[in-house]
DNA sequence: AATAATGTACTATTGTTATGTCACAATATT
DNA sequence: AATATTGTGACATAACAATAGTACATTATT
């Protein structure tokens, strides 16, 4: 499983990482059981600091969503977390809202990303 | 023009602010040179602080999206300076891949993210 | 038993975000 | 001319987010 951090986006850290973790397992992306990377690999990986991934650890574990093993690691629990479609629907607005207002700071319009997006989907 | 302010998304105000103004530029809900509401009001509105909305009035100023007069109110600028076609279809380019990439990473596809905008385009 | 790897706890520091408050400056309205 | 409305400046304050560093506890590995 493949994890990053947007650093422009102006969310914080520990909540994207949440949100990462609890759409990889809501989606299947992440068997119920395995191991998550450790703390500090994460940490080395996103290129951020130990304990902001501490934090979203440990607010997965509260909400149950994870099951940490001090010694060995941080395992997903076998519950899988409910991201109803309200959820995901802000999660894809925020993106989308992010998306256009950059995207307007060069004159595009909702047209011409459309459009690109299209052609690209064409290409593949 | 009707704003609004996600509570618990983690993005801050003010940027929410900019992107949705952003974003009606670019769906051209808002016209250039209309008026946008004051400073004052928009924080009664929005039910946050005037200083929240005078930053992201002012980083807009900044960037050149909006114009300011003291005592009459606050405006949309004209038109963006026209960039070289070919450094404009980079700069999309790079805008639609990032966005995929953040996409993916909550386990959206292309096709979410065009249905996505599609629906946004619809929206009146 | 010894070592390494893992999660945890703690303190300190810095920068950002949002709020509250008051006063001032420029423009529009009466 | 007087008043209201608009944007601006300048503080202070609190909460939050992220970083840095050190030490400790538990488990797995050798």
């Amino acid at each position: 499983m493949q994890f990053s951090i947007d650093m422009k986006s102006g969310v914080p850290f520990y909540r994207q990482i949440i949100e990462q973790i609890k759409f990889a397992i809501a989606r299947g992306r992440i068997e119920p059981g395995s191991r998550l990377p450790t703390v500090r690999q994460l940490a080395v990986d996103l290129a951020i600091n130990l304990n902001t991934v501490i934090r979203a650890y440990r607010e997965l574990e509260i909400e149950g969503v994870l099951e940490t093993q001090q010694g060995s690691g941080t395992f997903v629990g076998r519950r899988k977390p409910a991201i109803d479609r309200i959820e995901k629907q802000r999660m894809l607005d925020q993106i989308l809202t992010e998306l256009l207002a950059r995207a307007s700071n060069y004159g595009f319009t909702i047209e011409d990303v459309i459009e690109g997006l299209i052609q690209r989907r064409e290409e593949s």
